[in-house]
DNA sequence: GTTTATACAAACACGGTTGTATGTAAATAG
DNA sequence: CTATTTACATACAACCGTGTTTGTATAAAC
């Protein structure tokens, strides 16, 4: 066996990684052997084993690879004369990536149907960090539209920010969980702009 | 061993499916081997091979024992008089039900963060029938609402179904990935009415 | 009252998966 | 240029977990 130089083993890992979504996918997390992800990379059990410890640390660095960046693309631009508009596009910016980027959606699939939250992985349920953020970021948003004006009056920014999280988790979900001519995939925006329509005074 | 009579052959079938969702629900459906859930229910896989084929069936039988009964739980009835009343009852039902049975919480739970939906468990992904009722339901609800002059005007009401089923998908997933004392499981209930009185004239 | 089917327990055979240990050629350090 | 570490492949040992088969005491059928 040729010995690798720095950089080529990196593309390996990167390899395995690849390799370990689209098992995963298919086969779900559980039963997937280690053997299955090698053969998909096309390397031994050994490769995996010198980059990863075991199946957990290699999901964990697969879902980072892809989920991570996801949650920096969300952003609530703080434009206090639209904050409205500023939720819109955040919200349409998240099916904009889940349409447009196989490697996020795959993911999103993954921990969404092909994994199961016991021992290791019950702390990621919900992956609390960044869906509080994403509440949060919605709740100041709203509380900005509401200084200005903007909203319908009675319900709070807090329960319209968590009435509007739990559309978007039901979103996402319905859209993951259906085929590509699904109607939930393609109406998103339209629910998207209708929701947030709703809201305006 | 002591032959058992039909009706105790009965009972020791529903303790095993009472021990298969205990230890589903820990454990996790891939990683719950059929040895783990005869030991829950005090029999040897014997029994288990007995009364299903194997964990899949046994799997299919623990959900149908608790969903079914769920599902039939959700009615609106078409007051017409009153049907966003109607409405807002039905959802709050669902959550009655989450917050004071057990068998179906538990279930739920599994169904959500517990099993992987590969191969033979793909085709019950989002349960398409169910689902897809509760949809239509909504969207007659609103549509008598719509004739009643009872809505905002804007949205259609298929619209305006559409974004409360995607509210009711998201609540339902974070009531049960959070902890008793959550946020979303105590605000469940204010939550839907601020949902269904942001629709209302 | 026999016979038969039932409701399991116990034993068996088998493949799959895991983790580790060992081998090794080439890259890198010195 | 030599020594050492790297980046794997290969081989090994151990353990589940599964499905099936066999055994058996008893309930139910006739």
């Amino acid at each position: 066996m040729v010995r690798k130089t720095k950089e080529e083993a990196e593309i390996t890992r990167l390899h395995i990684i690849d390799a370990a979504r689209r098992v995963f996918l298919q086969c779900g997390v559980s039963h997937t052997s280690l053997e299955k992800i090698a053969a998909a990379a096309g390397v031994t059990r050994g490769a995996v084993y010198w980059h990863f410890r075991n199946k957990s640390e290699l999901f964990f660095a697969m879902r980072e690879d892809a989920i991570l960046p996801f949650v920096d693309r969300v952003v609530f631009d703080a434009d206090d004369e639209e904050p409205l508009a500023g939720i819109e596009t955040a919200l349409l910016e998240i099916f904009r990536v889940l349409a447009d980027e196989q490697k996020t959606r795959e993911t999103l699939e993954i921990v969404s149907f092909k994994c199961e939250y016991v021992d290791e992985f019950l702390p990621l349920m919900g992956c609390s960090a960044g869906q509080q953020a994403f509440l949060d970021d919605l709740t100041r948003a709203y509380a900005r539209a509401a200084a200005r004006g903007l909203l319908r009056p009675g319900p709070t920014p807090e329960v319209l920010a968590t009435d509007t999280f739990m559309f978007v988790g039901g979103l996402v979900k319905h859209w993951l969980e259906g085929e590509p001519e699904s109607p939930f995939r393609q109406g998103a925006e339209d629910l998207v702009r209708a929701h947030v329509a709703l809201r305006r005074a």
